[in-house]
DNA sequence: ATATTTAACTAACACTTGTTAGTCTGTTCA
DNA sequence: TGAACAGACTAACAAGTGTTAGTTAAATAT
């Protein structure tokens, strides 16, 4: 046999292939020529370009939901809590550079796992609410629109793929506690 | 005539759909549906779909551009510089809510314009981290990690287009305010 | 050594893509 | 009124799409 390639090879592949181009300008052809075969190979392996991107954001969004029980069923206080989710998200987003794009951008194109996906990313959202908003009950933080708070440091963890590979200097342990600090702190003197 | 459509439909239409499914995943026909006309019908009045990508993509980081440079050209400290430049953001994402999807997720599939459009977001990366060290320097920002403090801020602030049609209620004064206090002084009491 | 399985290949499919050519009808202006 | 134009339409194109069928050869199991 000539070559052997695994599922694992072709998700890793498209995963990167996605980030690059989006799900819907990679093609099949695409796709196997960057892992050096001819598109129907990959039916040995696979059974639609759906799948991978099933396989690629499930998986991704289920290891989020995981790491949020953890942390709600601690009974650290809110800034304990804050600060192991910046944790969880830098270490998903480190192992997972390719596939936080897919999950980022290319979510809408599941199809029948889109309702499944949207019920996590829900969720996933209610408790980091529910831990911002007890927060400011017990006075760990301050009095300001919890939807802006969470939004805001919603969107910085979810945008770390993007840099995080633009900055291999900088190791996760220092990103997380600097990043920790600038969101809980803020940057002025 | 039937119809009479402008060339301004046609690409706040695309916007549209482009922030909902990519513009990948756009086809000519969808779009044309979408307006009520046949697919080719739409070529009296643009040239391409290439085109619809680049009148969106880059109308937007040129108004980005220009707003960044009135903002250096500003005799104000760093901090009013980064409440200007939340400013900025706020009102081009509001006004532009559908295209700032085009020009986060799909500036990859300009083409001719592929360079320029680098060009202008590195420039207002760099402006953007000139004020961050500037203010570090004159001990108005805490002495953190710049580009930990850029990647923080710039992140939220690009995905305000997200968040923006979800809150409808928050009004955009408020919002500015808000946030540049979030992120300014962070968010522990 | 032989039989079975694995996984590559070529060829083709039915369909969709962006775009063009040519036509026809309603509007504008002399 | 009639000529010129704008802008819709239908039809078609060449290329590209995801996927399947059938074939072949190497690897593995008996």
């Amino acid at each position: 046999m000539k070559q052997k390639i695994s599922k694992e090879d072709i998700i890793k592949t498209a995963a990167k292939l996605f980030k690059e181009k989006g799900f819907s300008a990679v093609t099949m052809r695409d796709l196997a020529s960057k892992i050096g075969v001819k598109a129907s190979s990959l039916y040995n392996h696979i059974s639609s370009k759906q799948e991978l991107l099933k396989e690629i954001i499930i998986s991704i969004a289920e290891r989020f939901t995981e790491g949020m029980a953890v942390i709600m069923n601690s009974n650290s206080n809110s800034i304990d809590k804050l600060t192991k989710i910046v944790d969880l998200h830098v270490n998903i987003a480190s192992n997972n550079i390719y596939g936080m794009a897919s999950l980022n951008n290319d979510w809408m194109h599941l199809e029948e796992q889109l309702d499944y996906y949207l019920k996590l990313r829900t969720d996933y959202e209610d408790n980091f609410r529910e831990i911002i908003i007890n927060g400011i009950k017990n006075n760990e933080i301050k009095h300001a629109n919890p939807e802006v708070i969470l939004f805001s440091i919603l969107s910085t963890l979810r945008s770390l793929y993007l840099w995080i590979p633009k900055k291999e200097d900088l190791n996760h342990i220092e990103l997380s506690s600097n990043l920790t600090s600038i969101l809980i702190e803020g940057i002025n003197k």
